[in-house]
DNA sequence: CGTATTTGACCTGCGC
DNA sequence: GCGCAGGTCAAATACG
């Protein structure tokens, strides 16, 4: 299978539609999240705002967000200038009960143990306790590309969400134990062929370099009846290396409500999902995390083309369709 | 044997 | 205060 969207492809992608304009942000924002080269998009809204117009104004928005958060340090690539990377939705302000959660459960404590994040404020309160207010970043990918993150995650749940008739799927990053990384995956009511993929919380550890750890069983689920949902289950299980997500949006406040409910509607027909359209197309803005890119480092510049073979086989084969199917089932 | 996925139950937040 | 919906846990099960 081809990949049309290769690694170059995406970087590609990313620098040139991000081209100039961020140059100069990139660089902090970068090691927020899973950075996108794609502006951010539509999440607020506005689109009658001239993309262009936005973008300035969004990113320094995102610059005087982020100030809080950012690390000391830098991204460790910078190489990708993308202008607008800044895929977090950065809630966590109010999310200064960050603690709560982790306290909680046990694993979580876990995390507690490791480094802290760069900000991940927000993080976690008990359990779900800010559920709001957590930091998150809003992204709608193609369904070939759902997959696509360096990451490695594991699914720990899947729920029927209102509205939807798509169940959404929780997965939880696999690489770390102690990382708080989450990820939900969920198909757009409207597209099916998008997915919103939304990601939660910052990785406290470096991209896995070859699919991770735990990963070594990547199990092709059983297909359940409704199931194409859960594409990513398969995707994400497994990892890739290089990718990129297209689209990112931040929220802000989050409200559950609006999560659900807007982000299904707006993700395609208000805003974000302006992209869509592009994203498929031509994938205009290509989300490539940082990390991403420091994964990428290593793989384009040793493997380059063809640089995950196991990927373009589980992933690219297509999992998703066919083989997650993880699906629906609907829990709860 | 170890890890991932599935799924029901539980917990928490939010809106009314 | 109540109910709804979302989010997470944990046990069971499956696969490599």
């Amino acid at each position: 299978m081809e990949v049309d969207w290769d690694l170059h492809a995406v970087v590609r992608g990313c620098i040139t539609s991000s081209s100039a304009a961020a140059a100069a942000s990139s660089v902090r924002e970068h090691r927020l999240e899973p950075a996108s080269c794609a502006p951010f998009s539509a999440v607020e809204g506005s689109d009658s705002v001239p993309f262009e117009t936005r973008k300035g104004v969004f990113l320094e928005e995102l610059h005087e967000l982020y100030k809080p958060f950012l690390p000391p340090y830098e991204p460790l690539l910078s190489h990708r200038n993308n202008p607008v990377s800044s895929p977090l939705a950065v809630e966590g302000a109010k999310g200064s009960s960050s603690a709560n959660l982790m306290q909680k459960r046990p694993f979580q404590s876990a995390s507690a143990i490791a480094p802290p994040p760069p900000f991940k404020a927000s993080s976690h309160a008990p359990r779900s306790k800010k559920r709001k207010s957590q930091m998150k970043v809003v992204r709608q990918v193609p369904a070939e590309k759902v997959s696509s993150d360096e990451w490695a995650w594991r699914k720990y749940g899947q729920k029927p969400i209102k509205g939807s008739p798509y169940p959404r799927s929780y997965y939880r990053c696999s690489s770390s134990k102690g990382c708080l990384a989450r990820k939900q995956v969920e198909r757009n009511r409207s597209d099916p062929e998008i997915f919103i993929v939304t990601y939660t919380s910052e990785h406290n550890h470096p991209a896995p370099t070859h699919r991770s750890s735990l990963a070594g069983s990547t199990r092709p689920k059983t297909l359940t009846p409704e199931t194409e949902v859960s594409v990513d289950s398969a995707a994400t299980a497994t990892t890739n290396p290089v990718t990129s997500a297209e689209e990112e949006a931040v929220l802000a406040p989050q409200s559950t409500s609006s999560e659900s409910g807007e982000e299904k509607e707006d993700s395609q027909s208000s805003g974000m999902l302006d992209n869509d359209g592009e994203d498929e197309s031509g994938s205009s803005g290509v989300a490539v995390s940082d990390d991403f890119f420091a994964g990428l480092e290593g793989l384009l510049g040793s493997h380059d083309g063809d640089s995950f073979p196991d990927l373009s086989q589980s992933w690219f084969g297509f999992s998703w369709s066919a083989g997650d199917a993880v699906t629906a089932g609907g829990r709860s």
